[in-house]
DNA sequence: GTGAAAGCGCTAACAC
DNA sequence: GTGTTAGCGCTTTCAC
């Protein structure tokens, strides 16, 4: 009973089926690939060997030949502890994982090594995979921006290249989606509304803070009160903590992600500020911290697990060469709940 | 400018690097396999021609040419909304996949499509991948059992395999570490000890809640106060109102999960029930919900980025024929903070 | 519509 | 130590 490291019987092959089937080797090829031009008898038979024989492709040849590899890269920024903390991108690879499991594609996590880009440079483009994911994005990330110009791309969530640049990007309207809850806030009377912004130097954070400064801007209120927290309950809490040390008057805060909400909850709470008698929230995410935090918060819904399946789905189309837009806008809703 | 599936100029190939370096394909072969039977000199040269080149292997040929295809599959339950949700599998993935990026192993997720077993099945014994991490299970994940049989496979959490199984298993000691949160418990004076359950139809959630029967029964307590929940705060909530709705007395609980705590955190501090004055708790996790509920909870440490390194390091050994214990057991720590 | 033949880029005996 | 020679299992022209 020694260590057997098993895989006992050879898989079959492709010529097996053929065999077994009574036809070339290259009219199997074409029943598995679905070819349009072999006879329906033919496939049938075909159909029947693959079946009894339980054959299955090997990947490995299949791209050798085909230059192909039915595989996309997710690329992780080596920040790892960060990015898998934050449940927005266990929802997308989630969703992404889902929707490939439904095609022929394969999906593999690429570590990032911040020390070696170019190591993951190479393997993108060393003709490992058919296209790369990519969620994280700080604004120094350009070298993903080159690798675009080689390799299918699709940028989850708005990658801070210059404007105008030709980037496929699958992204929900944060601006747009800040602006409406912070109106929401506005339509309900509040004037001294503050915001605790996400970090400033990832999209998502940035363009939150700017539909909260366009949406006060247009109704003639002061973008003054801007916080930044880091999206984490404890970052919520300390830019909170700030916001009222200020020592000025505020009768609303819109939060950039619903777990900052539940850490200035907290504070609020300490302080004895009623929410939402004298402190009004709206956030983003409609996520286990707007549900269940008291009171239960209004805020942005955006479906995540949508993003990831649909960021895949247009990195397929482009990969198959289809006409695909640059952009992808994905809705969002808002959702009352009790803390307007 | 119309779509242009990219990669322009092809990728070097092993045999280019032979013709720069000036010596035999088999050669750059063996330096780029660290072959030990190579000069110092070819190396060199062999790898300033890489170097030149930007050359790296290709995959596909290197599998079909070695039959090993230096992938490994994460295979997740297609129940996934309930797998992701869990920041325990995150973090596990987290481990599993920074382990492997340092090794020249790469983790492809494989959604396992509870509707046709047999097509996942395939594809791990396809030859698509060296060997399997399989996390989730439910007592009738039979199948997977059958699968180590032909592949090596490793499994993260104890599968409920009949005892004696033969199956390499990565674990926290769940029924050791819920005793001893138990026992902490009994050692600060409290007898009528409840539990928040998980699920008991995943391992984790039994053996917590074995360790805490052991724990009980060995100091002459009662075992009644037993109610499970779905390792969720809300679930946490539901499973400490059931208890408290008894109306026997309580003086103690230990959860199953920090999760859960916080939920039951919540209807305690709302029925006016002090903690720990009133109710003492202990859980498990050493997570955000540990660290943030108030008052801060004694807890179980389970180092669970360790876990997923461990358990990727298992199996890469494994696979690659060395001896390895079946089971692997990571140990844990219990934590002392406010909530008892 | 189907088959024959030529590789895809690499590894692995086997010679030398 | 290094080169030579066969393939690994599949796709893909090109004939027929």
């Amino acid at each position: 009973m020694t260590t057997e490291t098993a895989t006992s019987h050879r898989a079959p092959t492709l010529e097996m089926v053929a065999a077994l089937a009574g036809v070339s080797r290259s009219t199997v090829s074409r029943v598995v690939n679905d070819s349009p031009r072999v006879t329906e008898d033919v496939i049938r038979s075909v159909n029947a060997a693959i079946e009894q024989l339980g054959y299955v492709p090997n990947r490995a040849a299949r791209s050798l030949a085909s230059r192909r590899t039915h595989t996309i890269a997710l690329v992780i920024p080596e920040n790892t502890a960060k990015f898998f903390a934050d449940p927005y991108f266990a929802s997308v690879i989630q969703g992404a994982a889902m929707f490939l499991a439904s095609t022929d594609y394969t999906l593999t996590l690429l570590i990032a090594s911040e020390a070696n880009p170019e190591k993951t440079r190479r393997y993108l483009l060393g003709g490992n995979v058919d296209g790369a994911l990519v969620l994280s994005h700080h604004s120094d990330d350009r070298s993903y921006a080159q690798l675009a110009r080689n390799l299918p791309v699709v940028f989850g969530g708005r990658p801070m290249i210059e404007t105008g640049s030709d980037h496929y990007i699958v992204d929900v309207d944060n601006v747009c989606a800040a602006q409406s809850a912070t109106r929401y806030l506005i339509d309900h009377g509040r004037t001294r509304i503050a915001t605790i912004a996400g970090p400033q130097d990832m999209s998502a954070g940035l363009d939150r803070s700017e539909g909260w400064r366009r949406a006060l801007l247009a109704a003639g209120l002061s973008t003054d009160l801007h916080e930044v927290g880091d999206f984490t309950p404890p970052g919520g809490e300390q830019a909170m903590r700030r916001l009222l040390d200020r020592g000025e008057p505020i009768d609303a805060v819109f939060v950039a992600s619903a777990q900052m909400a539940s850490g200035a909850l907290t504070v609020l709470r300490a302080r004895g500020i009623s929410v939402p008698g004298q402190v009004a929230i709206t956030t983003m995410d409609n996520d286990y911290y707007a549900q269940n935090s008291t009171p239960q918060l209004t805020t942005i819904d955006q479906p995540m697990g949508t993003q990831g399946a649909l960021i895949a789905e247009v990195l397929v189309r482009l990969i198959n060469g289809e006409q695909v837009d640059k952009l992808t806008i994905i809705p969002t809703s808002l959702i009352e709940r009790d803390s307007v």
